[in-house]
DNA sequence: CCTCATTTGTCCGTATGTATT
DNA sequence: CAATACATACGGACAAATGAG
């Protein structure tokens, strides 16, 4: 077995035992107590990185993170989500909201025509103080203006309903799996070789059956496994 | 933007342009190529091995793989497929066909005692000559011991309904994704580092309401979009 | 605001081992 | 056996980001 594996195997052993997040390690050091070429070493760290034990900060050092040793061992404790729940998350962070012109993509979804406005809110939902999940959501301006005005927190889904009493009302779902782009890795903390779950949905108000609402959310694959009921 | 990053890219383009499957490439030769070091091409074929475009072999080269026009260009080809048409797919290999002690985990999933025999079954399913998913299916062998004996191919809950009359039904699924492990990246034909999607289930005799198949199926993530329905 | 030490990121060079043809 | 090609490991050098002061 090649050196830069065994370091790899004795550092994750490390992990899943002590799970010490202190200081951030430094390649200088390990490599010298490894006894090993700083290259040798930047291998090993590479394999616990595509595993998602490790996280690498230039000009601070390599981080463990937290969670590793539920994700090695332990998938059953997940966090298992209805899709249903989804958009009620408590701790939520908005990055973004903008109103411009729909994509033909959304425009189409949402039924819009093509050069109507809509809102764009992108938002890092966290759980436990650890990015959960980022989400893109579209809205017809013409239908919520006042989302754009004075949406800043909490649950979209609630917003909604207290300001403009619609009761958004969801009928289906499309779930896939993908690689992470750089923002999206960077935003939930996650190396980009590691995968994410996105659900694409469409709410419709409840009342007049319009769409208001097209999200796109992508989850940290390894907090999430997300539940699907049917009915019976 | 780094080197290897900028041949990364203009090696990217070419694959996605012709997808010249000849002969293998060469490290030396490509390095003189892009006048750099081996290691830094090295660094940039990383890259590409990581987007499921090439694979290397010891002593032979760098092979381009087929297919990767279909994962990068156009995703909207990926398939659709409800949930709960799952498992009725045409063209089936079956893998291997068992009878063992059921392990804790799924003894509880089925309702079965600690030591009770099942069924566990294993198969690839291909669509368009292409592997689709692996399947890992469970089933208590008291209840349906003719599986064991006579089902070879096709889809199992056709024969599950021809032979033993059973219906099945499902209340819901579990959808969590993950990084293949190296026996389920080779069935499916793609590289370790691309995702797959999981979802498990347990399906239950409509007639009796007892569970009569536990099955865990892994789809390639590039291949594959889960649309979830809801009533109304 | 700037400087400085620390730390990771990138690139080069060389050598040796191992698998394939 | 020999040639080719990838895999691993060592070394040095500089750039870029970060944080302390």
């Amino acid at each position: 077995m090649p050196i830069y594996r065994q370091i790899a195997d004795v550092l994750e052993a490390e992990i899943l035992e002590s799970r010490d997040i202190g200081k951030p390690w430094s390649e200088l050091a390990l490599s010298s107590r490894f006894g090993v070429n700083r290259h040798t070493l930047r291998r090993a760290v590479d394999v616990l990185v595509s595993g998602g034990l490790v996280r690498r900060q230039r000009g601070v050092g390599i981080h463990v993170l937290p969670g590793a040793i539920d994700y090695k061992l332990s998938p059953a404790t997940r966090f298992t989500m209805m899709i249903e729940d989804s958009g009620h998350s408590a701790d939520t962070r908005i990055l973004r909201k903008t109103v411009t012109c729909a994509t033909d993509d959304i425009a189409q979804q949402l039924g819009l025509e093509a050069g109507d406005q809509m809102i764009a809110i992108e938002a890092v939902r966290s759980v436990d103080e650890q990015p959960f999940c980022v989400q893109s959501q579209f809205l017809p301006y013409a239908i919520v203006p006042y989302v754009a005005a004075d949406y800043n927190e909490g649950s979209l889904h609630g917003f909604l309903a207290d300001r403009g009493g619609i009761k958004l009302g969801r009928l289906g779902s499309m779930i896939s799996t993908m690689l992470p782009d750089e923002g999206d890795a960077q935003l939930l903390r996650i190396d980009p070789s590691q995968p994410v779950l996105q659900v694409r949905s469409l709410n419709m108000d409840t009342a007049t059956g319009r769409p208001v609402e097209y999200c796109v959310t992508r989850f940290r694959g390894d907090r999430l496994e997300l539940r699907v009921q049917f009915p019976g």
